[in-house]
RNA sequence: UCCCGGGUAGCUCAGUGGUAGAGCGGGUGGCUGUUAACCACUUGGUCGGGGGUUCGAGUCCCUCCCCGGGAGCCA
């Protein structure tokens, strides 16, 4: 009795079968009728396809399974592609037989407006949306095109601790947790400490994952759980850091555009600003000369402080490019940065900021490599030295200049994909008041 | 933590102290090429919670809760 069914093919290769029978397997997108010709637009991830059920051209039974469809049933299609300008993705199904998996409760989430809270608190159906999926394809490439980045200039992935016994920066801003009969322990906040011990024994390294801060940032640039990229290298002064930091930024966003073009053009992105970051190197400006142009700009910051969002946002947009802005006051800055021989105020640090207002995407710095002078800057900070005991070794065995940087990854996304929140970047964002589901 | 703006149907919202509304969605019927289809009918309510003013409160006042936007801090 059963006929055989033709192969399973993916929305995506239909271009490749037109002419042939295929079989889909999906989800309802759109349902419309008229009459005795119904049509049904299929996602199964890989794209949409727009199937026609025509009275007679399938079984009397398969047709009928029609009206029980919902949005986001799940089902299984079988039929010609034919190559269709009028249906969404471009190509047809003209369907032979209907099987319906699932019929889905009427679904939450639908084509029209909806606010924030409510698609986050349906975030494991709102991934569903073509923005949703679009934007996830991009951060998968953002992290692949980082992956061969480090891959190909010979840096080795080292993975950080993500429970740790003390912070690498402040402790308002971390998360808390008891560690057995060790008392407490600490969600990583950033693995670099241990990436310099690990830079000392293979040269290059870096590491990739999840970051937790508990900062109580309310803000379209912050989540509690974010990714982040981490470099370190030995012998790499704060020019290797700034050259290797525009590279990457420059690799990624030449891979996104390589690679994943429909994916903005659904998202709407100005291609114009991406290819101008790829065009040519980036404009570099001293912390001091950054105050100078901020004055030019109405925006007058005393000397030693660090610099806000605003101003981020105003250097960004003076711009075509990411810009690097380097050298800022120590006091502004991490206890492990080292000062700038030229001007023992300054830390040898930089801040990447991208264009269009996304402000910082990446700080690194080269790192303090005197005992004695990292000793001091403990001292200044008030930190305690004993539980950096271990940190403090590798300036006493072979010591040797060295720096790296961080970046952001849900920044970079939110930018490439032109978003106005980071918390889309990530599948299930963590946010201050939200962690659910 | 602080400063703004909100909370009314499943969703997005309107609602001038005097009968609780619209569009979309859902349901029923119609339509042989629809494109967020269309047409007709229909179903939707603890107006965030509590207290107060008033003849009368979705509307005014107090309070609490929740959500959004921004600031500080940071990637």
């Amino acid at each position: 009795m059963n006929t055989e069914s033709p192969a399973v093919t993916a929305i995506a290769d239909l271009q490749t079968h037109v002419g042939q029978a295929v079989t889909l397997r999906g989800w309802v997108y759109h349902l419309r009728s008229s009459g005795k010709v119904r049509f049904l637009v299929v996602r199964d991830g890989t794209g949409l396809a727009q199937g026609v059920l025509v009275k007679g051209n399938l079984p009397e039974e398969d047709f009928q399974q029609f009206d029980r469809l919902t949005l986001e049933s799940s089902l299984i299609l079988e039929g010609k592609v034919k190559a269709e300008p009028r249906a969404p993705g471009g190509y047809e199904l003209e369907v032979s037989r209907l099987r319906p998996v699932n019929i889905s409760q009427e679904f939450p989430i639908s084509p029209k407006e909806h606010g924030v809270a409510f698609l986050l608190d349906r975030r494991h159906l709102w991934l569903r949306s073509p923005r949703q999926q679009a934007i996830l394809r991009v951060r998968d490439e953002v992290c692949r095109a980082c992956r061969d980045f480090f891959q190909e200039r010979g840096f080795v992935l080292v993975d950080t601790p993500i429970l740790t016994p003390t912070s690498c920066e402040g402790t308002t801003s971390l998360f808390e947790t008891n560690y057995l009969d060790q008392g407490k322990a600490y969600l990583s906040q950033s693995g670099q400490l241990y990436l310099e011990a690990a830079a000392m024994a293979l040269g290059r390294v870096y590491c990739f994952g999840p970051t937790f801060r508990a900062e109580k940032s309310k803000t379209r640039r912050h989540l509690t759980e974010f990714w982040m990229v981490e470099a370190e290298a030995a012998f790499f002064t704060l020019e290797d850091v700034m050259a290797l930091a525009e590279d990457l930024v420059r690799h990624m966003v030449a891979r996104v555009l390589l690679h994943q073009e429909p994916q903005l053009r659904l998202l709407e992105r100005d291609l114009g600003p991406l290819e101008q970051v790829v065009a040519g190197p980036f404009p570099r400006l001293s912390y001091g000369e950054a105050l100078e142009r901020l004055k030019e700009q109405g925006k007058e910051i005393p000397w030693g402080e660090d610099l806000g969002g605003d101003e981020e946002t105003v250097l960004s947009q003076m711009f075509q490019r990411p810009v690097l802005v380097h050298r800022y006051p120590r006091s502004a800055k991490a206890f492990y940065m080292e000062p700038d021989p030229a001007d023992p105020r300054l830390a040898l640090c930089v801040d990447l900021l991208a264009p269009e207002g996304y402000g910082e995407i990446v700080g690194g710095s080269q790192r303090m490599d005197d005992l004695e002078t990292l000793l001091k800057s403990l001292a200044a900070h008030n930190l305690p030295r004993e539980p950096l005991e271990w940190y403090l070794d590798l300036r006493r065995y072979g010591s040797v200049p060295h720096g790296g940087f961080g970046l952001g990854l849900e920044r970079v996304v939110g930018w490439l994909c032109g978003l106005h929140h980071v918390r889309e970047t990530i599948p299930f964002p963590r946010l201050i008041d939200r962690i659910y589901p």
